[in-house]
DNA sequence: GCCGTTTTCGGCCCGACTGTTTTCAGTCG
């Protein structure tokens, strides 16, 4: 089973949004969120922190938390939550997510209306009694609407390569703007998060009525939401749906000031202007103030420069001890593009890839890599043409005799094997002994003994790495039930390495289940399983997941030269 | 509700925008 902390987190999250609705003041609310989203980052068991006394030392859980979630693990229920949800109809937790109506609205219109959820919120609208309210008026009501709207076509969010891709796609657009200089992404994209909600690009430019005019003029867009001097806002039809994509213009004085506040997280920023406070600093999107005098503004590296911080990666930025870390000079160093030295997982036309063996060389060296790890599948994935033991070896022959051609570079030979039913596995053992590299994944089977066929796959003297451990499609397939925390235990028993898949609608393992993996020792190999000659690119995504948790160079095999990747291949 | 070698009480990030006000409240990012 997994750990409770979601669960709690939830409940605390729920809490909060109570809490908001019945106008208590704002910073319970934001101690209850703060914790839940503590509980949702930690990588250790709620309960085993209980256990071991140490829950109360976590930043955002103090006596209260604490007693709750201890309250929780024994009885299963939470005394304050019940409470609390006695006078907040369930519907009216749901009317928060309404964009534009927040919980002073909601806790007037329950008041005095009497309203308990959608239904009702829609009819004081017609009705035109919410109108009438006092602090209430014809447009606020005409918002209400807006959002009401907006809510119900609400769009998931959207896997990282789409929200990239569109990204870019705009920004090429930008190019032509007048007065426009720099581009960047910002927000959860810049973050590298594995799903994006809005699009955020930031840019400056003398004139950002002229470029917020050319911007909103986009040709994919189906609708603009807002039109200012210093912000657009618009919605795009895209190949899956309407998305909506954020600009915003700042004077190049500021670029740096506006690149690290929209970059956020909001609880990084946050952290750093607390910190700016104790200084008798302030800290803003457009600079950082003493008094009315700005002291730093125009780079990243100024405005972290003035608390003494290095310019954190994006995807650090998420309030997870990277700032206190920094400020003792002990933030790690995360893994780096330029780190990493091949692919360990793609797939050629031999299984259900499109590329040839001689493709998927000329692509390696094309990207600088030393090495190529070939797994195309093996027999039992019938659908996918997977390998027999007799083609695997003619795949090998023809793999020695490409490699003989080639000069600094290598295609490993492997597979990806599959994991079967009573957890042993798809080719023979002689077989595998002539391979340089051996996933093993599970394809099939989804819900039985997920965990112990994994495990058993460990096992194996000759399997290296178990590929995509969860299975899990982001946009729309749930892991298997695998119990993941034994999994990494398993491995590091045995000193197995596990993938990190890092293809976009996979990246699995998570950047909570990486976390968990090196704090276990357990070395991680990224490959992008591509099929496509355009797959080699998903390497950005799984490198940005490894650098949300914080993965290092040492952390990642595929770093390491191809004579120190072989010698430790062949010695697991 | 959390937190503290300046505080165990009194703070808790900041500014834009909007609409309903007549000096401010609510919402958002």
């Amino acid at each position: 089973m997994e750990n409770r902390n979601k669960e709690i987190a939830r409940i605390f999250y729920r809490i909060a949004d109570a809490l908001e609705i019945k106008g208590e003041t704002g910073f319970k609310v934001i101690a209850y969120q703060k914790a839940a989203r503590v509980l949702e980052d930690l990588t250790q068991d709620v309960a085993e922190l209980v256990a071991s006394g140490k829950l109360a030392d976590i930043p955002g859980i103090g006596k209260g938390m604490a007693e709750k979630i201890e309250e929780y693990l024994k009885t299963g229920k939470i005394k304050r939550y019940e409470e609390v949800m006695k006078d907040v109809p369930e519907g009216l937790l749901q009317l928060l997510e309404i964009p534009g109506l927040g919980g002073k609205t909601i806790h007037l219109m329950h008041k005095e209306l009497k309203v308990q959820n959608l239904e009702d919120l829609k009819r004081v609208i017609e009705n035109g009694s919410l109108e009438k309210l006092h602090g209430m008026g014809k447009k606020k009501v005409e918002n209400i609407k807006k959002g009401i709207e907006l809510f119900e076509h609400a769009q998931e969010r959207m896997p990282i390569y789409e929200a990239m891709t569109i990204a870019e796609e705009v920004i090429e657009y930008l190019k032509g703007a007048p007065s426009i200089s720099h581009i960047s992404t910002a927000g959860s994209l810049r973050r590298m998060k594995e799903t994006v909600g809005d699009i955020d690009i930031l840019a400056t430019g003398k004139d950002g009525q002229k470029i917020i005019q050319y911007f909103v003029k986009h040709p994919k867009t189906i609708q603009v939401l807002a039109e200012g001097e210093t912000k657009g806002s618009i919605l795009l039809e895209t190949e899956l749906g309407e998305r909506q994509v954020d600009l915003r213009i700042v004077e190049e004085d500021s670029y740096g000031a506006a690149l690290q506040y929209f970059t956020g997280s909001k609880a990084h920023n946050i952290k750093l202007r607390g910190l700016a406070k104790d200084k008798g600093l302030k800290i803003s999107e457009y600079g950082v103030f003493r008094g009315e005098k700005k002291i730093a503004g125009k780079t990243e590296e100024e405005v972290y420069g003035v608390f003494g911080l290095p310019v954190f990666p994006p995807e650090m930025r998420e309030d997870r001890g990277e700032i206190e870390l920094a400020l003792q000079g002990k933030l790690p160093q995360i893994i780096e593009p330029r780190d990493i030295k091949g692919d360990l997982h793609v797939h050629s036309n031999w299984s259900d890839g499109v590329l040839t063996l001689e493709e998927l060389a000329e692509h390696g060296q094309k990207l600088g890599y030393s090495y190529l790890a070939v797994c195309d599948h093996s027999q039992a994935a019938k659908y996918a043409h997977g390998l027999s033991p007799e083609r695997l070896e003619e795949q090998i022959k023809e793999i020695d005799k490409i490699n003989k051609k080639l000069k600094n570079f290598r295609l490993l030979k492997g597979i990806e094997v599959d994991i079967l039913a009573d957890g042993s596995i798809d080719l023979p053992d002689a077989l595998l002994k002539k391979l340089d590299i051996v996933v093993a994944s599970i394809h099939s089977g989804f819900k039985k003994n997920v965990t112990e066929r994994i495990i058993s796959a460990l096992k194996h003297p000759l399997v290296d790495i178990i590929g995509h451990l969860t299975g899990r499609l982001i946009s729309g397939r749930e892991g298997y039930e695998v119990n993941i925390d034994k999994v990494i235990e398993a491995a590091a028993e045995y000193g197995k390495i596990l993938e990190l898949n890092a293809y976009y609608d996979r990246l699995d393992l998570d950047e909570f289940n990486l976390k968990k993996a090196k704090e276990k020792g357990v070395l991680i190999s990224i490959g992008t399983d591509t099929h496509y000659a355009h797959g080699f690119a998903m390497m950005r995504f799984g490198l940005g997941i490894a650098r949300r948790a914080w993965l290092s160079k040492e952390d990642v095999i595929n770093t390491l030269p191809l004579d120190k990747l072989l010698k430790l291949l062949s010695s697991l």
